[in-house]
DNA sequence: ATCCCGAGGG
DNA sequence: CCCTCTGGAT
């Protein structure tokens, strides 16, 4: 191997950094909370139709105790669009009753005490540590993160916790969430699920896929 | 492994 | 029609 997998991490991130420079948290929110609940909504759907919703969401329910004690209808019917919405309306005011209960009406700045609300896993949970807190527990592994990981063969895994354990072996632990949002950016703009975009990437000279379809 | 679920693109 | 979108719980 020309290239350690830890030294093409790397180098890979540093190439992001400069496409994205400016590559942030996509979700619109105020407080904690409401980047929690953002986050919860933004499975399997796009951080667009998320921010589509949550201005009128918020607007109604502004914090942990009104959107806990709300009718369950009403915030379903607010974030119908997102997909998934009885689950989601059942975890976000699941989750809000328990921060108003169980932690004081503050978002918990642990990951052993977030994975306790109710449709929050390690995803949600690395979202809002990095960028409601600034703590880089671990690595933010979405779709897309999963999909670039594996195509760039800086894993072979396919479960999310997995990827993580990997990714977080090859990059420096304070760069672990800006690896994750520029590789979001990435995914979103070049190498899509679909139809990735390879004679616009930057990073073919570093990607296992790449190399394999060129073979044949 | 399967279910939850709407919206947009191809 | 089928696939995908910053997943999580059963």
């Amino acid at each position: 191997m020309r290239l350690t997998k830890k030294r093409k991490a790397q180098e890979i991130l540093s190439i992001l950094k400069t496409l994205y420079p400016d590559a942030t948290c996509s979700l619109d929110y105020q407080t904690p909370v409401q980047l929690l609940v953002a986050t919860i909504l933004s499975a399997q759907c796009t951080d667009e139709r998320v921010n589509k919703v949550t201005p009128n969401l918020f607007a109604r329910f502004p914090d942990a105790p009104s959107l806990a004690h709300a009718h369950r209808e009403e915030v379903e019917t607010l974030i119908r669009s997102t997909g998934f919405f009885r689950n989601k309306a059942k975890n976000i005011q699941g989750t809000c009753l328990k921060i108003v209960k169980e932690f004081n009406g503050e978002v918990p700045q642990t990951m052993k005490e977030l994975l306790t609300l109710p449709g929050v896993a390690r995803k949600t949970a690395n979202v809002v540590l990095a960028h409601a807190f600034g703590i880089i527990e671990g690595v933010t592994v979405d779709t897309h993160v999963k999909r670039l990981s594996n195509r760039l063969g800086l894993t072979k895994n396919s479960q999310p916790i997995q990827i993580e354990k990997d990714l977080m072996k090859l990059l420096p632990q304070p760069e672990w969430e800006n690896f994750s949002i520029s590789i979001i950016y990435h995914g979103r703009a070049v190498c899509n699920a679909r139809k990735p975009q390879c004679d616009m990437c930057q990073l073919i000279h570093l990607c296992s896929d790449y190399k394999k379809n060129q073979k044949k």
